[in-house]
DNA sequence: GCCTTTACCGTACAGCGGTACTATAAAAAC
DNA sequence: GTTTTTATAGTACCGCTGTACGGTAAAGGC
């Protein structure tokens, strides 16, 4: 069985047990043997891949980030008009809250690692400043591009919307999770944000 | 020294200094030992005061929601003119976003334990339901008298509206303990949104 | 064909964390 | 004044967790 592996395969695959123990049963679930036991692996090998706890549990967000950032890309590219604001600012929503199984688990493991970055600030560095920075970027972008083309009020400031689109999809998620709402209750609030943006005047679908 | 002693007030006391230890270090920190050093006293009066670890942790959350509300109360009672709706909600967005040092530990603490009940559903049923359902149903009646005396569009829900506030200001506030954005990013992006509530034409200040 | 490297295993060790047990003075009860 | 309760202290135990150490068999290099 020695024979050559695939290193990073590997670690991916040991990140992806990571994700799904933390998923389930919280962060502080989440050690080295319990990790082990979910990729069916031995404790040592974990080790072996990743030297210490700290190094596997910062690789594991590192893993996730990449693969909510992929997750992204695929859905921006499938959609079939992309250049309409409207259809990328839906699409955003539907990935941001919490609907299946897969997003929901992504979310929480998110916001525990955020939890943790509170009081690590070392920790939060890369993934928790410039990735949000980004993806706001991308949004700013999209909203300019709306607002140009006379889809989204002109006094409006994009940025801030852009801020506002996030902000509001990672609190009304965290609703989600703790079981305060639905996750269609999440998609309605989200939706009738995208209304109100688009100042669709149309209050409500009727009764 | 053993005299009779105040029940509940140590256990106010305990609570505090868990607050405080989750405050600085993270709540993964928070250990009976960490807390009775932190509260100034043995290990063994933790104990003696709360049975178990658990029974403390739960305890401490409903120390810190009970200490919300009176801090939320406190600042509605002091408000000068309590009948405008946008007076009310300007004083919900300053309680609100993680301004100073006491709000920022408040709101750390808070969002560790909302994530605690995410793979911990009996933790979370009163005070991350229930709470944050009150407070929603209080902003809506805010917004409901507001609509009726005509200061904000009649097209808009209410509810969904309150939602939307408390919603944001959860989001900007976490973003703002992860260090991608300050206080006072924060704050102007919730009076932006305030002002789009009240459908202020204005867009920004002059710069 | 030999030796090094690579992928893996089992186990052990040390520290920490929650909990339990025993003790002890001061107050309260009677 | 004795007895019981109450508030406190120290300490010990056990399980879990991260890490380290020693071993092993297959593959690859030369």
């Amino acid at each position: 069985m020695p024979k050559r592996v695939d290193h990073a395969q590997r670690r991916a695959h040991i990140a992806d047990a990571l994700v799904r123990v933390a998923a389930r049963d919280g962060l502080h679930a989440v050690t080295m043997r319990a990790v082990a036991a979910e990729a069916g692996m031995s404790l040592n090998l974990v080790q072996y891949y990743f030297d210490t706890k700290a190094q596997l549990v910062h690789s594991a967000l590192l893993h996730l980030e990449h693969q909510s950032h992929e997750r992204w890309a695929a859905r921006l590219e499938s959609l079939n008009d992309p250049e309409t604001a409207r259809a990328c600012l839906e699409a955003f929503v539907a990935e941001a809250v919490p609907t299946d199984e897969a997003s929901r688990a992504f979310r929480l493991v998110w916001t525990s690692y955020a939890v943790l970055a509170m009081t690590d600030p070392e920790l939060a560095e890369q993934p928790f400043i410039e990735g949000p920075n980004r993806l706001e970027r991308q949004l700013t972008e999209v909203l300019a591009r709306a607002q140009k083309a006379g889809r989204i009020a002109a006094h409006l400031d994009v940025s801030i919307e852009a801020t506002r689109l996030l902000s509001l999809s990672h609190g009304v998620g965290t609703s989600v999770l703790v079981g305060q709402r639905s996750a269609t209750q999440a998609l309605e609030v989200m939706h009738y944000h995208l209304a109100r943006l688009f100042s669709d005047p149309t209050p409500l679908e009727a009764p």
